[in-house]
RNA sequence: GGCACCGUGGCCGAGGAAUUAGGCAAAGGUCUGCAAAACCUUUUUACGCGGGUGUAAAUCCCGUCGGUGCCUCCA
């Protein structure tokens, strides 16, 4: 299996530390506000992989974080953290805040078939909360203290970076180009001792000292800094080096760095030895943003009568580590496109079509190429170039219903649109369409263009072929 | 200023030196009592522009124009 490493600059040949084992770990969302799709892109990009993996022969143990504490709005003077923000704007409580937006998030995984992470349980299920893991973030700033790579002043504790001659490695840029280059409004800490340090923990003072989210520490009462978290998480619950961690290209330049510092100063290893970051969705060609209005959440998707499928299948139909700029055109194909592979999905109940003749020995190679495809870095565009050719096959051939459902079983492992597990029509719907056929045969034309209203009206099509009436659902 | 990436037919997008994805849309046609949401066919000088190296370039190199991202919270 290939898989393009960030650290490496490369495809690579993927090897799990103790195969078959993959320990995943993924940067999950902040719950502070709605999701944009750019972010569903990054969790569809996961959760591929997953499948990817696991059809590989893999047995992934996966964990993904849900940040809901610390994530502040700017490192600046004047940064805020985001759950705090999100309650100021709501007039909610910042617990509020987070259990609203963390129940949207699951929400609107199961809307796109997410497979749920299946290597931690905690107070809400398979995700695991910032907020569940605060004694072990402590520890893990102490061991940084007691290392000497942290100091404490006044507001914060932060990672000093100038202690680790390795920092920065994944951004490809050296520290003395950053302090240069950023930006001239961005203000830091006048404090940190170099402008790239990181805090570990905010301490109630100041701009904080009204924070609601606080806990006790050794060195006084807080909160922990974002990038904690997934060191403390990760090493919690899979140990490093994890296999494989993966986020948003964003994270190149400080998240992944950050972490990847706390984890190698604190235990002497590397957090990951595979690291993968999806590209971001534009749209109209520029990134999302709330200032620019076009910032498209899963729920104007479907509040525009899209299925989330079709944004899965849109999301697929890209490769991840590619820029794909959404248009609402490109929603509306891949909508169109996914119909069709369920009227496909949906001939398998209706075994009296066509010719038989073509079995799984037919299909299952098309399936392999599929399966190399989505193990050569994920070329899921590719692969369902070839689902589409798998399709039509069997739409010319006729479907055998026994055999066509292991083979949707296969597509559905791969690309989650739910294809094996879509469900008949109840009877009455098959008792219209025969009491038209019968219509039909006895050239009652007008009871037979009734009812076919009727079964338009439960969104169901019927088109007349050599072989009887066959439904689709419309 | 620094670091990357990208410009492919109406739209979305793979590919990446000779065989040239796929989806959607569009056009024509077919079966049919009617119908299309069905089927078939077509869309085979598509690779920003200008040079260069190759027997051969969309694919490599140089330049150029344009776009995007990161360097600041960010998927």
């Amino acid at each position: 299996m290939k898989l393009y490493n960030a650290l490496t600059k490369k495809v690579e040949d993927f090897k799990p530390s103790v195969a078959p084992e993959v320990r995943l770990y993924s940067c999950g969302p902040t719950v502070y506000d709605y999701p944009h799709i750019g972010n569903w892109r990054s969790f569809v990009f996961v959760d591929t992989l997953r499948r990817a993996l696991e059809s590989n022969s893999f047995s992934v143990k996966h964990v993904m974080n849900i940040t809901d504490v610390g994530h502040l709005t700017s490192d600046a003077d004047e940064g805020q953290d985001k759950l705090e923000a999100g309650a100021e704007r709501e007039g909610k409580s910042v617990w509020d805040v987070a259990k609203h937006y963390t129940d949207v998030f699951i929400q609107g995984a199961q809307a796109l078939n997410l497979l749920s992470p299946n290597a931690y349980s905690g107070p809400i299920g398979p995700y695991a909360r910032a907020t569940d893991f605060i004694a072990e973030q402590v520890n893990l700033i102490k061991l940084l203290m007691d290392k000497g790579f942290a100091y404490k002043i006044k507001q914060a504790i932060y990672f000093d970076v100038s202690k680790l001659p390795s920092y920065g490695e994944l951004s490809g840029q050296k520290l003395t180009d950053k302090a240069v280059g950023a930006r001239e409004d961005v203000v830091t800490d006048a404090k940190k001792r170099n402008p790239q340090d990181f805090a570990l923990w905010f301490f109630r003072v100041g701009r904080f000292a009204d924070h609601e989210m606080r806990w006790p520490s050794p060195w006084g009462e807080g909160f922990p800094g974002w990038h904690l978290e997934c060191s403390a998480i990760a090493h919690a619950t899979l140990g490093d080096p994890l296999d494989i961690h993966t986020g948003g290209v964003d994270h190149i330049g400080t998240h992944h760095p950050n972490e990847m510092a706390q984890t190698e100063a604190a235990f002497g290893h590397r957090l990951a030895n595979f690291w993968l970051h999806n590209e971001f969705v534009l749209v109209d060609g520029q990134k999302m943003s709330k200032s620019l209005g076009n910032f498209i959440t899963l729920d104007s998707v479907v509040k525009k009568d899209y299925d989330p499928l079709a944004l899965r299948l849109l999301f697929l139909q890209a490769h991840y580590r590619s820029q794909l700029n959404f248009t609402w055109e490109a929603l509306s194909a891949a909508q169109n496109f996914l119909k069709r592979l369920q009227a496909w999905a949906d001939l398998k109940f209706q075994p009296n079509l066509g010719h038989k003749k073509k079995a799984a020995d037919v299909y299952k190679p098309l399936l392999d190429k599929i399966v190399s495809e989505i193990q050569d870095d994920l070329n899921t565009p590719q692969a369902l170039s070839e689902l589409s050719k798998l399709s039509e096959l069997s739409e010319h051939e006729g479907v055998d219903s026994e055999k066509i459902q292991p083979l949707l079983e296969g597509v559905d492992k791969i690309f989650g649109l739910k294809l094996a597990s879509r469900k008949d029509v109840n009877q009455s719907i098959k008792e219209w369409i025969s009491q038209r056929q019968k219509a039909r045969d006895s050239q009652d034309w007008s009871r037979a263009d009734k009812l076919r209203q009727q079964l338009m009206k439960h969104g169901i099509g019927i088109n007349d072929t050599p072989h009887g009436p066959v439904w689709s659902r419309i």
